[in-house]
DNA sequence: ACCATATGAGACACCAATGTCTCATGCTGG
DNA sequence: CCAGCATGAGACATTGGTGTCTCATATGGT
């Protein structure tokens, strides 16, 4: 006879708490977390072995999040264009995540869950590079810049969201206008 | 009598060995930022009172640096477009340093050096708004949100740089092209 | 009703980094 | 040469966070 989660705690929301949390800030101890996700420092530490542990977790959450994102966003269908639109559409919800992972991986550096990284990065790249052999995009900016950029964009996005000199609803307009269309002027609408 | 100085270690060149070393390394002790500086952590400990004060310190550089880079930029001479250029060129030595802080800083979230930050700010804004009264920029992005994005930009550049993938020549090319310009290819040239 | 399990609360040792101290050793100016 | 001071090295206590443990309790299945 099996027992299966009596009393459980769902893993997910401690997770999505914890990444809410890290997000504001990023240096909150274990006991922060496990009181902003509502349980015990013990009931945390049984569910994630550590501190390590627990943000590799978050790093595998915000991977997966990116990964709905793209597969959400359908890159491969219209323009490359309106395929970053949604893109940056999808991915608003994980911005936060993602900009604490971006501060956080500097530490990890040369790991090993760098390759799911990889592939959600060539993916994006993917995206940029199918909009420069379209002529859509200018090809004197690596897909590798682009890709970077993006996330720099997202993350200064997130920020300024997340400190209220930004509303929310512009997040997407914001990034993809500059992104794409950057900040001169067009006489040509 | 006055003795000053006498094997005096040169502050200045403590806090940019720390901020080179703490670019690469955020969570580097101090002992490892005194060896960095080529002094022991008991002379670093007497110039600078503690972490905080060496962070406050690096702050401090950072901003001068960024006030710097403003003075050199001149960016009340010509257009916008060329002032932006000779800004992210003249900032671009700092650019490391201000992707540090630019992390740090929401631990001391609501302080008081934001008062520096702001005149910078406030610098930078002007000047996008400058562009845009000139008809140069668009005005359905903010300048507010231009500026934001500039720090992320350059942020993004520095730790392409930095992690081999890109080019330091590269640097202001990628940033001001993007930002000024975007990915989108244009007809006319 | 009973038992198994998960949780909460707290105690505990441990570790790394910090901040403070002392002392010996240099160097420099007079 | 001598006095004075900054430095380097190291010892030391302290602190904050972590990881592990135990025990009491509540809950849900049988």
């Amino acid at each position: 006879m099996v027992y299966v989660c009596l009393m459980a705690v769902d893993p997910d929301h401690v997770l999505r708490s914890a990444a809410a949390l890290l997000t504001r800030k990023s240096t909150a101890t274990m006991d922060e977390v496990a009181k902003a996700a509502g349980i015990s420092r013990a009931t945390l530490h049984r569910h994630f072995a550590g501190r390590d542990a627990l943000v590799r977790a978050l790093e595998s959450l915000g991977i997966e999040e990116c990964r709905a994102a793209l597969d959400t966003a359908r890159l491969d269908e219209g323009t490359a264009s309106e395929a970053v639109r949604r893109l940056v559409g999808a991915m608003e919800p994980a911005a936060g995540l993602l900009a604490f992972l971006y501060t956080e991986n500097q530490l990890f550096e040369g790991e090993e869950q760098n390759a799911g990284w990889s592939l959600i990065d060539d993916r994006i790249s993917a995206l940029f590079r199918r909009g420069q052999l379209a002529g859509e995009f200018r090809i004197d900016l690596t897909p590798a810049w682009l890709t970077e950029a993006l996330y720099g964009l997202m993350a200064s996005g997130a920020w300024m969201v997340h400190s209220g000199k930004g509303a929310p609803k512009d997040f997407q307009h914001m990034i993809v206008e500059l992104l794409l269309g950057g900040a001169l002027r067009r006489e040509e609408s």
